[in-house]
RNA sequence: GCUGCCGUAGCUCAGUGGUAGAGCACCUCCUUGGUAAGGAGGAGGUCAUGGGUUCAAGUCCCAUCGGCAGCUCCA
């Protein structure tokens, strides 16, 4: 007999061997269960115990009975397309779980069409009516493994690597449900008719272990889960998330366009100009408190210096070069040499440092066709970038600042949570071992100093520096990497970078290379699909739309309005349109324009608007005079939500 | 770059190998109106580009360019 500990039941004594479904009987609800824990390990309700160990039921509505569930799932996708294509004619490479469903790839007779999927969709609900057990069986080691994935299926080159590539003298597990073996480590569910609500989401290419000198499998995207309102939500989370597409919204608030004459490079329109220049403006401000100093380099330069500074190693694949009167040039795609050109000028003292420099400056980088994607991976872009230039005791404090200024940025702008990335050193590395200790160090300091929570990516620095990396999560969940702060020795000892030192001694200052939008392009991207279009009211390319009911009757009044706003600075317009006033409603509301002031006889005379938010908010009657000071607090002060609020309902 | 899908009016999209279509937007006229689409008329096309098959190609085939999804890359 063993002693079965259970978690809010307490101990009881079965015979050693038994089931971990047996072990766990008498808890309640445990039919449902679709996994144990035993110990700490998910493992299959089948698992037998042997010893005394704690168990428990792993339920529906856990992280681990999702994976559990997504898991299986997964296995019965890939029975499903064996069904479809007959198994003689489908080799299976991997199938695993990801964030928000799974995937497996396949290789197949035939590319995978949309028109597929419904098939393969029906196949799964009917392997899951079949109620197939799904076993568990065990194989000695490698060789043991690899007769028993042979025995079962004609090709199997894929789950063949696999095997050869698992360590030596272990077991290899495999699970079966009805005719379709799969190579897994599992666990998973009992039984097929355990399985959930799943829905098979998308096609795509994708290479063998990644590697695109290896075979392009067929990768089939889907999802699962135990309650039918959860996969309802995921499809609805999906379909909010295209509804912001910012290429699609950038299109029809006109913001910017990608035209085939330019692929890559974007056309900034002028709605989408207003709130790339609101950016650098707000972005100018935050450096001018900062004591920055606003530089501007060429965007071409020879050769040479590309090869000084190591871009032309480490980035050739990805520059532009030109030829002028027989000499190589190259278009920069980073502003580093031009900035350490800058600092270069002239003997700096030690009195200036920290010098900070810094560039709103245009890249052209070379990218391949297939990984542009609008404006958040484009072929040229506008960094807000900025090189530091301090002396190695200023380094912290440098950091600290920096932190302290993305954190700021990121809070006015109305991002979720930060979340913060240490990168330390890689492999391949330049520079002592105490420089990366020290560098190192500073950042930890740094970051402890703030008491900031941060992972660290071992071995993902830059091979001149660690950095620290910023993510940020936008409205609706998602994270994007934006800002990176990045500890440079290298850039002095290649453009022999001095300063004079207060021993009069000459030292090499320490580089910080960071960005805070990270490039204006797809920072706009990010915060198009983040607000969803409704830009608040400092960067919103139109303001405020005045609406004359009657266009001839009220037109000295819509007038007089638009006069008073532009005095005050305000992007406005009034249309003059003969549309009635729904239509012009319609028209300023899907624009995306914040306030609506709608001007007619109740007004004229008064010198009133009626205000209307883009969210169809009522917010009243108010004095034009009292209106405008209003929205101009609203737009100075940088407010993330709207300072008018719906007007009380009268009564009459 | 790779695999698959796609490319028709400014936009969103229909279109059976046999005369090029709709809605919105645009222009003109009527309508002067109260919180998300008033009415009528008009204009707008090298069906991405280049080849091929066919009596006949928007439609079938090939190539090129561009877009989308994913992979790879980048961060």
């Amino acid at each position: 007999m063993i002693t079965i500990t259970i978690p809010d039941v307490g101990d009881v004594q079965v015979p050693a061997g038994v089931t971990a479904a047996e072990a766990l009987a008498d808890v309640k609800g445990v039919r449902k269960a679709v996994a144990a824990k035993v110990d700490g390990v998910v493992v299959d309700l089948s698992r037998p115990v042997t010893s005394d160990a704690t168990v428990e039921a792993v339920m529906p509505g856990t992280p681990e009975a999702l994976e559990v569930l997504r898991h299986t799932t997964a296995h019965v996708m890939a029975q499903a397309v064996a069904r479809h294509f007959g198994m003689e004619n489908v080799e299976f490479a991997i199938g695993p779980v990801i964030e928000d469903g799974f995937y497996y790839d396949f290789e197949l007779p035939r590319p995978l069409t949309d028109e597929d999927l419904p098939a393969i969709e029906t196949l799964m609900t009917t392997i899951k009516r079949e109620n197939l057990p799904i076993t568990r069986h065990e194989a000695e080691d490698r060789d043991d493994a690899l007769a028993m994935v042979r025995a079962d299926r004609a090709k199997s080159r894929f789950k063949e690597e696999l095997i050869a590539g698992f360590p030596e003298g272990e077991g290899v597990s495999f699970y079966r449900q009805g005719e379709f073996m799969d190579l897994c480590r599992g666990p998973h569910l009992p039984t097929t008719s355990k399985l959930g609500f799943s829905k098979l989401l998308s096609v795509a290419g994708a290479y063998w272990r990644g590697d695109e000198k290896r075979e392009q499998l067929q990768r089939l995207y889907a999802t699962a889960f135990f309650d039918k309102k959860d996969l309802k939500a995921l499809i609805h989370r999906r379909a909010e998330a295209e509804k912001r597409d910012h290429r699609k919204l950038g299109q029809r608030l006109e913001l910017f366009r990608i035209v085939p004459e330019a692929p890559g490079f974007p056309f900034w329109l002028p709605n989408g100009t207003v709130i790339f220049n609101h950016l650098v403006e707000y972005m100018r401000e935050k450096i001018q408190e900062r004591h920055y100093q606003e530089i501007r380099t060429p965007h071409i330069m020879i050769d040479d210096l590309w090869k000084r500074s190591g871009h032309f190693d480490h980035f050739h694949e990805n520059m532009y070069f030109t030829e002028i009167e027989d000499r190589s040039f190259a278009v920069k795609p980073m502003n580093c040499p031009g900035a350490a050109i800058t600092f270069s000028q002239g003997l700096r003292s030690y009195r200036e440092l920290p010098l900070r420099l810094a560039e709103f400056g245009l890249c052209h980088r070379f990218e391949r066709s297939g990984t542009l994607h609008g404006l958040t991976r484009v072929r040229s872009f506008v960094q807000d970038d900025a090189h530091i230039y301090c002396a190695p005791d200023q380094l912290q404090s440098e950091i600290l600042g920096l932190v302290a200024l993305c954190r700021e940025v990121y809070e006015e702008i109305g991002f979720g949570e930060i979340e913060m990335f240490l990168a330390t050193r890689p492999d391949d590395r330049a520079g002592t071992e105490e420089m990366w200790d020290h560098a190192e160090d500073e950042l930890r300091e740094a970051l402890a100093k703030i008491g900031a929570d941060y992972s660290v990516n071992e071995g993902d620095g830059a091979f001149y520096g660690p950095k620290i990396d910023f993510k940020v999560q936008d409205a609706i969940g998602r994270k994007h990497q934006l800002c990176t702060i990045q500890v440079d020795f290298a850039m002095a000892e290649k453009f022999d970078l001095e300063y004079m030192a207060d021993d009069g001694t000459r030292q090499r200052p320490v580089v910080v290379h960071r960005a805070i939008f990270g490039s204006i392009e797809r920072f706009v991207g990010v915060l198009i699909e983040h607000y969803a279009g409704n830009f608040p009211l400092w960067l919103a390319p139109e303001q405020v739309a005045v609406l004359p009911v009657s266009e001839d009757r009220h037109a000295d009044a819509a007038g007089n309005a638009l006069q008073e706003l532009r005095q005050r600075g305000f992007r406005a317009h009034v249309d003059w349109s003969n549309n009635k006033l729904g239509k012009k409603i319609r028209e300023a509301t899907l624009k995306k324009i914040p306030y609506l002031l709608v001007i007619g006889d109740r007004e004229a005379g008064h010198g009133t608007a009626a205000v209307r938010r883009r969210d169809g908010t009522d917010c009243g009657n108010l004095e034009l005079g009292e209106l405008i000071a209003l929205l101009c607090e609203e737009r100075d002060t940088r407010r993330l939500t709207p300072i008018l609020d719906a007007a009380p309902k009268e009564t009459e």
